[in-house]
DNA sequence: CGTTAACCGAGACGGTACGTCTCGTCTTCAG
DNA sequence: CTGAAGACGAGACGTACCGTCTCGGTTAACG
């Protein structure tokens, strides 16, 4: 209305910041020959400090609804005009944030399909930051109605790369012959994901055990019909 | 501080409202014998609405915060007070509700394991009511952290259930000879249900093609390791 | 804007609350025959508790600017909605709150003039309640370019009354012949009233010796003059 | 934590700048043989345009609160920096520059005590740069209870130096034989002063009329009891 | 003429208060 | 007991300043 906000689309969270830059010289993601605006920059530690409490928060609280901008600025250290000045308001930020979570899957080229699937598997349920990422799923889906671009884009960049690693090894053991040539990848894809996701929130039934994940695929790779 | 409340424990939802009872004169579940309560009798209307209105809204807004007894008392025709009235807090209220998503699951006898399979899994994602419990599902899930017994109580009435049918359905094929001998049930359900809740959820990937359940239980049941 | 506000214009701090009304039977200040309006009625605690924070913040803190909402509701132990409810902004509260000070001053009626005098300059000094008013005196008159109204106001109906006593013990004391049938009162007034006001703010000087109200009026009744 | 603030301690707002220095060469108040400091000198075009800013905003705005440094900054038309070099914080700011208001008081000698006094009387209320200090007399002491240091100096440095005036003046009047040998002379002089003060902030009772220095001063020399 | 440092402008920082809103709870009324 | 109405305390919202701090670019004096 009267803000002189949106400086720059706050290129925040750079993940993997790009190539051997020499950062220092050239800094912080300004396109080459563009002045510094005038004024005292932005800090680079309070983007980090309020991305990672927003993440934090929205795995804890379980629901966007739980992360206020309030809750943001007290756990990152930082007032909440720092953080209106870089994010319109909570969707937003919450969206930003959510790149975070971003950081690319290495997939594994192991001996075989199965260990490929496994060890996979396994990293999604055991590995730390792998749990938070599994925690916002579920806050997100929960209320996924009510913030589908959200959903959406989380979707997007977060949970399709993984579902893209699982593809892939599922391909390439279609073509090597150690899985069915008829094989419905996508119908294998939500099989393996929906049980990891579910087993990982299913507090009930106590923590997942390690040899879940070997279970699940084998289940999968052998079918449980009789023969 | 100064309440009459909870008379009675709210006796709410009866499910399956039993036999012919000749509703009006004698209404609810009161132990014969038991002399009626003085003053206007609790309307049974107001229950009902109050709970529907309540799961409505937990499975449409996608979240325990976004269901607000004011919402709640606005959508049912029904003052806050009366809720109030019975229940002592919104997550007592939740908890009440979910009992109306009880009702029992017929489990179907047919042909095969795998057409009684098809069809358990075909209800889950395409019934009317079977849908909004899934999206109570997410929501509570989305915010298990917070609400522990919510999701504690849900799982062991609503979800156990649902999960027995499919669990004694696999029994029986075992025993039949149709299914492995060495079969890992509790795998095996991680796998069908999570596919299944997971699919109906993505609603990027457009809705639940009708074949889903058939190609998700056959791919399960053959397995997917070439042979 | 959009605001339901201004029910009634709080009809607060009603000082001596007039009369022996019978309480209870025609209650708080609505005009006779009025119904009472629908649903919960405003909380007297609340009322007192405000006004009573707003006039403490105000002779402690210095000034208008130290009072805040926010410290009040604190101090008040009241939500801000409460204060809200009741004033449009910080300057009507504290417009009103002020009458909370305006308690009337008894006019001593004893042997002399002299005596009068001492008895009411010592209550300005010394007394508790005045004390807090004659801070609250201090706060307004320095933000007095400020808020113009509120000096006006807190004039009128405070100070003015102050003064009115001491007037009509001089004009007593002309006409009973004790003081100069020339005596100029106004001129007295602004002798006795500034004295004694500035020499309770002068904390380098300590605190107000008990004799100083006797000396005051001694040094104005001899006059300083040899003779 | 990384400032070089706090080169020399402002010594600013030099009040009469003493004898007919050579202004320009060798400029402002660095002990003689003392090295002129490198780099630029600062400016004490900003150095005066601060402190008479502050000054008038104290006067003006009534109060400790009403001065910012943004504010003071835009009126002097200085950037915020200069100013904080230059002073740690605001309170320093307004405690250096109360200074500016110390301009000695001249004593008139006039025939009489009364018309030496009549001639302070009328300065104070009627003089336009002594209606400046008395606007900030009233700013500061009605936030006394906040800024104790700030009361304290002002007292120091530019009250007291006015109270001595009037109380030499009493004294002289006392060996003169004009006063009462057993004049109480303190007390004399919280009457003066208090009535005078209090009267020019009495915005309601209109303008100071011109006459009112000398029947204040009568007044008080004649006293009002009859004799 | 180059070094040095103060200058100004601009804007980000953490903080506090604003006035508005919605929520869960509580209280009273009329029926 | 019911519904309506509305007050209560709590606390988040997004905005506006404040005092402080940190930059870039400029300017004045010294060597």
């Amino acid at each position: 209305m009267s803000q002189t906000r949106e400086r720059l689309p706050a290129q925040v969270a750079a993940g993997s910041p790009g190539a051997g830059g020499s950062e220092g010289s050239m800094s912080s993601g300004r396109p080459a020959g563009a002045a510094r605006p005038p004024g005292r920059p932005r800090s680079e530690r309070a983007d980090k400090a309020i991305v990672e409490a927003t993440v934090d928060l929205l795995a804890e609280e379980g629901g966007v609804a739980g992360v206020s901008i309030e809750a943001v600025a007290a756990r990152a250290g930082v007032g909440k005009t720092t953080i209106y000045r870089r994010w319109p308001n909570k969707e937003a930020l919450i969206i930003d944030a959510l790149a975070a979570l971003k950081e690319p899957f290495p997939a594994p080229v192991g001996a075989s399909v199965r260990e490929d699937l496994i060890a996979i598997a396994q990293a999604f349920v055991s590995n730390k930051t792998d749990k938070k990422r599994l925690d916002c799923y579920w806050s997100i889906m929960g209320g996924a109605e009510r913030y589908p671009e959200l959903m959406a884009r989380f979707t997007r960049e977060v949970i399709e790369p993984r579902r893209d690693v699982i593809r892939t090894v599922l391909r390439r053991g279609v073509t090597a012959g150690e899985l069915r040539p008829d094989l419905d990848v996508e119908t294998a894809l939500w099989l393996i994901m929906g049980a990891l996701a579910q087993r990982a929130r299913a507090f009930g039934a106590g923590p997942v055990p390690d040899d879940f994940a070997a279970r699940v695929v084998d289940a999968l790779m052998t079918g449980i019909a009789a023969r």
